[in-house]
DNA sequence: GCCGTCAAGTTCCATATGAGACTAAATTGT
DNA sequence: ACAATTTAGTCTCATATGGAACTTGACGGC
């Protein structure tokens, strides 16, 4: 009886890594789990966020959907709220909360879309860009922490296979088909 | 002047790739965003769990912190609270809470430990072996529809560089060090 | 064996969160 | 050109959430 290509997946990588270190429940999550990459994937997002986002509200006072709303401006000024919403994942609502924090704080400033009225164009402001620089560096510091533990090579390989299932997820069904639709 | 090692990272995979299907924005964090891991990680992370908690949520009731227990004594039965804490990243009160509910819903039981009057061990019920069986397939299937962008090859690479980072995991510092400690 | 410290869980409470209703502007169809 | 539909963003409200204080049991030193 053959090992089905399934049991090989989640328990990639367990000869070579050994099991020093890692907590047992933690381990058990890693190497005996039919759904090996949503645990991979969210422990290393909490990893992540947690001391990121703790040290941001303590640093700078911002929770996490206004930080997230700062962030994208960083990257690319001008955006609307529904553009943030739809690359971020949070919900609407959460995300006008954030922006009117911000602009109460002077943090992004607010002008009306004269293309289309129902839509503001946001941008950060002078205070809002000092704050995008002092969180840069942590968090690219985090990152690269995260990823000591790979050659330079493994990261090179671990960044482009994230990017390619990022790049498929247009093609993935949001809905999960329960038994039966009813009605 | 050469290419940093950085921009080969954040870049990896963009010839690869293209650029059909993902949204503007989306495009932006994906290729043109110095964090590009923790940008990686949370968007695949919100796309397993968002359609996942929904679908479990509606199904069968169970919310996050109270899936999350379940799901745990389903891999590994007889844990404690703080054994599903630690793995899971979830605070003890949210941790608590659920447990109450999922006693209360004859999903789980608990028994005293008799070696530390102080904590309980925590079991599956048989209501609580139905719900984890009929979550399981569709937990697979999205991770197998997250996958097929990828050849089999490449799911067994991502498997171990993801592994191999959540075991180097303990080597990390908890703490961002701000400027200074004060006090 | 007794005291100070630590660990497991629970409770209290202020706050963050998201579903859904709502307003107003754009767009589409006829 | 006007109704019908869709889209941007806000508001209301019930609920989930996590920090911090608390209770009880374990453990280590003397």
């Amino acid at each position: 009886m053959e090992k089905p290509f399934s049991d090989l997946l989640k328990a990639g990588g367990q000869a070579a890594a050994g099991s020093h270190g890692v907590e047992d429940l933690v381990a058990v999550k890693l190497w005996s789990n039919p759904c090996w990459l949503s645990f991979r994937i969210n422990f290393l997002a909490l990893q992540f966020n947690e001391p990121i986002y703790r040290f941001i509200e303590k640093e700078f006072g911002l929770q996490r959907p206004e930080y997230v709303v700062l962030y994208s401006l960083g990257l690319c000024d001008g955006l609307t709220a529904s553009a943030i919403c739809s690359s971020s994942g949070f919900p609407k609502n959460t995300i006008s909360r954030a922006i009117q924090r911000l602009i109460d704080k002077n943090i992004i400033r607010r002008e009306i879309d004269p293309a289309d009225l129902r839509s503001f164009v946001l941008y950060v402001t002078d205070e809002g860009r000092r704050i995008v620089d002092g969180t840069l560096q942590p968090m690219v510091d985090r990152e690269k922490v995260m990823l000591s533990g790979l050659t330079a090579a493994e990261q090179l390989m671990l960044s482009e296979l994230l990017a390619k299932v990022v790049v498929d997820s247009p093609n993935w069904p949001t809905i999960i088909n329960s038994e039966e639709n009813e009605e």
